[in-house]
DNA sequence: CTGGTCACCTGGAAGC
DNA sequence: TGCTTCCAGGTGACCA
């Protein structure tokens, strides 16, 4: 599930709960991750006060003083609030809080990843090779085209790479060009400064979008029972391959783009 | 450097 | 019912 939009859900979901909270025990029950957990994973983090929750790109930073939780949800992860300690199948790791709350990292795929690091966690190589921040104000027309200048790869690839623009995934990449009216297969480098600001315009609005129906069912997966509880957004192209396009008489069509599915509409994005 | 492919995992859905 | 195949929201290593 999680691009941008997802990973600031939980955030927001997750944030109040645990913030100025003391970590009094960790459970460990799976170390094998897309980067296995640090041996001294439990101790470094007992005792230690969760200062803040902050996100980059699709990942979720818990401050702990010196030191940084850098959390990845992968594929499947999900952090969820429980009373209960991590028990469920794929439950790999539990945080118990000074309120006997756990905080529970569950993700079947285990592509996700765990990651203790010095503070600031920016300086992370994860995180410091990542572009700009879509809904900054930093993020403008004029930065994607520099970072995209002469670049021949589709702007669908473009998108999904982190070090482009960070936090959009397989998803809101269909999403904000099919909103753009920008064939995906276009050449990255050959979009004029017109149409680069329009596709600014549409990655902002379609994930400020998102996250705003994310939130209105956040309650489903933060502080109940465990279960994942994803929220049903609405997508206008993703997954709607041979279904009428939203804004015209075509069909959306399927093509393969680096391994991805990619959605779009053949006559509104040229 | 660039761009493409595959591997890492589990589970759900569809096909036979 | 049960087996097989395909597919999935993300990286990251490796190769030409």
């Amino acid at each position: 599930m999680p691009e941008l939009p997802e990973v600031e859900t939980v955030r927001r979901g997750i944030a109040p709960a645990v913030r100025g909270r003391c970590i009094t025990d960790v459970i460990v029950r799976e170390r094998r991750f897309r980067h296995p957990l640090a041996a001294d994973f439990a101790e470094r983090l007992r005792g230690r006060t969760i200062a803040a929750v902050r996100r980059r790109g699709k990942y979720l930073v818990l401050e702990l003083g010196d030191e940084a939780l850098i959390i990845h949800l992968g594929m499947s992860g999900i952090l969820s609030l429980s009373p209960q300690p991590p028990l469920a199948k794929h439950a790999h790791v539990g945080l118990l809080l000074d309120d006997s709350r756990y905080l529970i990292y569950t993700d079947p795929r285990r592509f996700g990843c765990l990651l203790l690091t010095a503070s600031p966690a920016v300086n992370h190589p994860r995180l410091r090779s990542l572009g700009p921040e879509p809904l900054l104000a930093a993020f403008t027309a004029k930065r994607l085209q520099q970072s995209l200048a002469a670049k021949s790869v589709p702007i669908k690839t473009a998108l999904m790479d982190g070090r482009v623009v960070a936090g959009i995934g397989n998803i809101y990449a269909s999403e904000a060009l099919f909103a753009a009216g920008i064939h995906p297969q276009t050449a990255a480098g050959r979009l004029s400064g017109k149409r680069l600001a329009r596709l600014v315009t549409a990655i902002k609005t379609v994930l400020r979008r998102a996250i705003r129906a994310g939130g209105s069912s956040m309650r489903d997966f933060v502080d109940g029972d465990g279960k994942p509880g994803y929220f049903q957004t609405q997508w206008t192209v993703y997954g709607r391959n041979e279904l009428p396009c939203v804004c015209c008489t075509a069909f959306i069509r399927r093509c393969r783009q680096s391994g991805r599915a990619t959605y779009y509409c053949p006559k509104c994005q040229t």
